[in-house]
DNA sequence: GAGTAGATCCTCT
DNA sequence: GAGGATCTACTCA
């Protein structure tokens, strides 16, 4: 169990990036509990020509503020008013590269995600989602900007390794708004898993 | 099984 | 003051 080095996410291809997390191990260890999965299914978000991004354009908001920073850090924003969402900062510093973690496999603690979901036993629909996967994590908004090598939060990797004809590709969720961009190929999934997001196996 | 409405609040205009 | 990188439950068939 290694943590990915900060070289790892400080790569100019995002592309590759979320690639190169399919089947890493998303951890949190939030006062002694540990919670971790492997991530199963993630989005690329691909800087300022992005039109589904929050730094389309090159907007620079106090929250999106993130986004421009050094990668390896967390970006955590809140939907609909509900959901927490978990996105990993990827290169350079004024490079708002993002990645969003949208479903992962649970692994340990899932006794700690059952608690703080609510859910009654632990089926596919525990770690399904992006919403889903930060409330059974723990990972709230004031968790963004954390860096991914701290203690309490890290992406490691196992040594496992998905094969290349697992992983799937496919348009983006939720971006219409985005126009042709919603279009583009920058999610990534593994076929046939049953907490990706979507149909249901 | 498919389709739709409602929740709910922070952020930007 | 509007709307969102979502999820769930409920309706109807």
């Amino acid at each position: 169990m290694k943590r990915l080095p900060l070289s790892f996410y400080r790569r100019d291809n995002v592309l590759q990036i979320a690639a190169g997390l399919m089947g890493k191990i998303l951890v949190t260890n939030w006062e002694g509990i540990i919670t971790s999965g492997r991530i199963v299914e993630c989005e690329a978000y691909n800087g300022i020509i992005d039109k589904a991004s929050h730094a389309a354009g090159g907007r620079r908001t106090a929250r999106n503020e993130v986004m421009y920073a050094e990668g390896g850090i967390a970006y955590v924003y809140l939907c609909y008013g509900i959901h927490h969402l978990f996105n990993v900062v990827t290169n350079e510093k004024d490079i708002p590269h993002a990645i969003l973690i949208r479903a992962v496999e649970p692994i340990t603690g899932i006794e700690e995600m059952l608690k703080r979901t609510g859910k009654p036993k632990a089926d596919h629909t525990l770690t399904r989602g992006p919403g889903n996967v930060s409330k059974a994590l723990g990972i709230r908004t004031t968790h963004s900007r954390y860096p991914l090598l701290s203690k309490e939060l890290y992406i490691a990797d196992d040594g496992f390794r998905f094969g290349k004809n697992q992983i799937a590709t496919s348009a983006r969720i939720g971006v219409d708004y985005a126009g042709t961009d919603a279009l583009l190929p920058y999610r990534f999934y593994i076929k046939g898993n049953p907490f990706v997001s979507g149909k249901p196996k």
